[in-house]
DNA sequence: TCGGGCTGAATAGTCATACTTATCGATCAA
DNA sequence: TTGATCGATAAGTATGACTATTCAGCCCGA
């Protein structure tokens, strides 16, 4: 009974197949507000339009429009469309819309606030790593500098290897905001560590400085973990200042 | 040609109408599984199944289920159904996740954890607050101060000022993080304040640190409005402790 | 002229069905 | 015992239709 329907007869050879699109159009709307192709206040194309524009069908067009709606990029009503949200409204919180404003995150101060919100958290994580932490997770910390100091001239490797420092440390603090904070934080020094570290001389002082962390976690030393973590911010924040923003 | 459809013939007296149900459905099954009703590694019931429970198509049960997908509550794959991720992976910084758990905010410590938070992020956002927060804002707070003064023995409004109270004051930092996590903190609170908010003098105790803090901010001294703001959580702290949890 | 209700149109919301793809598990062969 | 094949199952995608909501413009009465 459903010979009439022609399956894919009209389309293109892309189109024969289905592949999991849900993901990337998700990702490519998205890409489009955090960027702000789509600028704030201003209505999306509607549903029927961006499923052409993609090349897929309502169904998953919608269920990645409700996606953005949950993170607050977006609101949808009938007989307006899909507007874009305030950026208040945005939960900033959330990793993909992190990493979907990329290089953007200087916009709103955004980056400032997250530097500050690792004043704020990381010493504190860092004491309380000092009496939770399990050997195991000390041993993860103490890996995750050895692989910052074998990376040698490679910067992406030690980028790498100091972002996985970090998050370990949010981890080993055991409470689980910090935690979740660690989403955040990632995003930040993506792009923020690795201009900071291009200089030779900055990444043996960091070196110094994260091993004294992992040593005051491995006495079991609150406050000297809680000074080593402010010393590592004390450099990023040097850093930053010199190769500027 | 849709005769044959007979669109609403079998259905109950409340479901001839096709109101918006998207949230109810997307709230129930939240709450479901932040309750344990669907527990961890468990596999909910399969979509059409959904379908049938909530009365609903499966586009709203499958947008649904999207929603929670992205919260980190469920994974879904094909052949095997869709299951429910261990709580490490839920975004506990999700406001609609905290507040599907409800009273349930005290498992996995998480209570603990948002109390450790705050004793950690309200100082500062209180020190911020003092240098940046605008004439409007302080005046929003003394409001909130107001609130909690008049409330009397209506302890519902008093809690609900209480809780106001601390969302302006992070709002105030102008710091976007800690603005964001004042919907944590909103959720904790909500289970908290009412309990420790029960004694009278507890109350005027309270009353007096918050004006304290107000008044640091009104001579825009940072060091007295932290050290105000460490005073309303060693009251917060107190009070737990004494009630009990 | 002004204001309030009516009406039409546009768009998201919902529904129903069909078909595709991925994956698990069992069966069978080497 | 191991490996590949096949079938069944459930999510993923596609499509077309209908419904509810709400905006904008119109008309009518005051």
């Amino acid at each position: 009974m459903d010979v009439t329907r022609e399956p894919q007869g009209g389309k293109t050879d892309l189109q024969v197949r289905r592949p999991r699109v849900q993901k990337n159009v998700t990702a490519a709307i998205g890409l489009d507000i955090c960027s702000d192709r789509y600028a704030v206040g201003s209505v999306l194309p509607r549903e029927s339009d961006l499923c052409e524009m993609y090349g897929v069908s309502r169904t998953v067009v919608r269920e990645s429009l409700k996606i953005l709606s949950t993170k607050g990029l977006v609101h949808s009503r009938p007989r307006v469309g899909t507007v874009v949200c305030e950026k208040t409204d945005w939960n900033l919180l959330d990793p993909q819309i992190l990493e979907w404003m990329g290089p953007r995150i200087h916009d709103l101060d955004l980056f400032g606030c997250i530097l500050e919100t690792r004043r704020t958290v990381e010493p504190v994580a860092a004491a309380f790593a000092a009496e939770r932490a399990t050997v195991q997770e000390i041993a993860d910390l103490d890996g995750a500098w050895r692989r910052m100091r074998d990376a040698g001239a490679d910067i992406e490797a030690f980028t790498r290897a100091d972002v996985q420092f970090h998050e370990i440390l949010l981890k080993a603090s055991h409470n689980q905001v910090f935690r979740q904070l660690s989403s955040i934080i990632h995003a930040a020094l993506i792009y923020a560590l690795h201009r900071s570290n291009e200089a030779v001389e900055d990444r043996e002082e960091a070196l110094l400085v994260h091993r004294e962390l992992v040593e005051a976690l491995r006495l079991r030393d609150p406050e000297a973990a809680r000074a080593a973590s402010n010393r590592t911010l004390d450099l990023a924040v040097r850093d930053l200042a010199l190769n500027g923003a």
